[in-house]
DNA sequence: GTACTATTAAAACATAAATTATACCGCTTG
DNA sequence: CAAGCGGTATAATTTATGTTTTAATAGTAC
């Protein structure tokens, strides 16, 4: 069994066999997106909440202009949408970048979930706040990195994110999107993207060739990029922790 | 009757007589920070949980040559760190501007206000997302806009957030901040900042004498920033909307 | 296999913003 | 009242990144 919503959220709570068997359930039915397409845009009440199974999903907004930011990475067992159900309306949009598989889950099965199954509750609200963190990591690499330091840094949290859900090895992952979808993510154009991954080749921190990224010395790799994985919150919580709030 | 909390969840959620009571009663105790100080710094694991009545905090990240970056702006009404519960240890830092006036609340209270209280724990989830909210906007702002349009943007939403809370007219607000520190907020120098600013005024976007910002056409700021503050979801939420967790 | 398209690479030039330095102003504080 | 300090205002120089263009690949369809 390798289903990667239930590896990530082992991280956020202590599930039981029971809770992992509810989660293996939640995943049976999946669909197949195509690439360059929006699983929820921009301004819509989706009835359902979308869950990546297969491929990566991003969240992005595009302006009057058409520039684009890409504002997160959605890997396999990452939600897309948790929290449209109390915000109202999609204040951005869902796209799939090279077409992902994905789960459709009705609110009503998400509801009936967190008045159930405590621990499960807990570990989605974990997985939210931890989205959270990484926008907040992404915002700091923004302002305070330059181009080649955020994009050793994107690739490192990358990698970490693949690991958790079995998805990367020691060294390299699959990650199959365009430089141009990069420059969107880090603010810079395809040209310097280009540029800059030059020249962390050239350093010897990065190969990434047809879709494959490899890290040749993981921890040179992380020092370049000041990156410190904390923000992701992977340490399994203790058993001694207080619940604190959607824990009955 | 003002209080800067009770007026901000108003958007999150129906609240009743007694569950402003109880929010009323919430904020009895406040207690002076002074300038420059950290009320919950990193690496820490606070027992209460911190909520600004007066002034303003900042959520920043220091990095270890000494950069740093504001990720967020904690007005009259704005939790510092209800996430912490959950995720362990900060992973970033709260602290003071020019000094504010917070409360300090016990977890425990936290705790019982969810389990007893299903509307204001259905507005603390909305405020939760809401700040999840404009910290992807501040990315889309960072990483696609110029200088100008990102101070735009910025004193765009603080008008709109100070507002709210009834500390902002319709064209005016107390903002009691450096240059210095709009640059670490923007991930721009202060020598910018300054630049930007007088080309703000210069255009008669913005005045800003002495901790004072006035906007002489909201309108014509707000178009320049392509300002649209739907992501700060404040429409207020109609009846009929299901609950979705937390709400027992 | 050929043709078509998407993607990557690379060069030349243009510009926003960083850096550094210095002058200035308005407060405190002694 | 002078001295010191935090904050603001400018200017000169340098650097990172943007823009435009054209070429070289690689993938995909016919």
């Amino acid at each position: 069994m390798s289903n990667p919503l239930i590896m990530k959220l082992e991280h956020g709570a202590q599930l039981t066999d029971e809770d992992r068997a509810v989660l293996q359930h939640l995943t049976g039915t999946t669909r197949r997106v195509a690439r360059h397409m929006d699983i929820s845009p921009e301004g819509e009440r989706p009835e359902d909440v979308h869950l990546v199974m297969q491929g990566f999903a991003c969240r992005y907004k595009t302006l009057r202009d058409g520039r684009r930011q890409i504002m997160a990475f959605l890997a396999p067992g990452d939600f897309c949408d948790l929290h449209v159900a109390i915000l109202g309306e999609m204040d951005h949009s869902i796209g799939t970048g090279w077409g992902c598989t994905i789960v459709d889950i009705p609110r009503s099965t998400i509801e009936d979930l967190t008045a159930h199954h405590p621990r499960i509750t807990r570990a989605l609200w974990w997985a939210t706040l931890v989205d959270e963190g990484t926008l907040r990591a992404w915002l700091v690499n923004m302002g305070q990195c330059e181009a080649d330091r955020q994009m050793a840094h994107l690739i490192c949290e990358l990698h970490v994110r693949l690991r958790v859900v079995g998805l990367a090895g020691n060294d390299s992952f699959e990650f199959p999107i365009t430089q141009e979808d990069l420059a969107d993510t880090l603010g810079i154009t395809n040209v310097h993207v280009n540029r800059v991954l030059q020249d962390l080749r050239a350093q010897g921190l990065v190969e990434w060739k047809s879709k494959r990224v490899r890290i040749p010395d993981v921890e040179r790799l992380r020092a370049f990029a000041e990156f410190d994985p904390k923000y992701l919150h992977l340490n399994r919580r203790s058993e001694d922790e207080r619940p604190f709030w959607g824990t009955p």
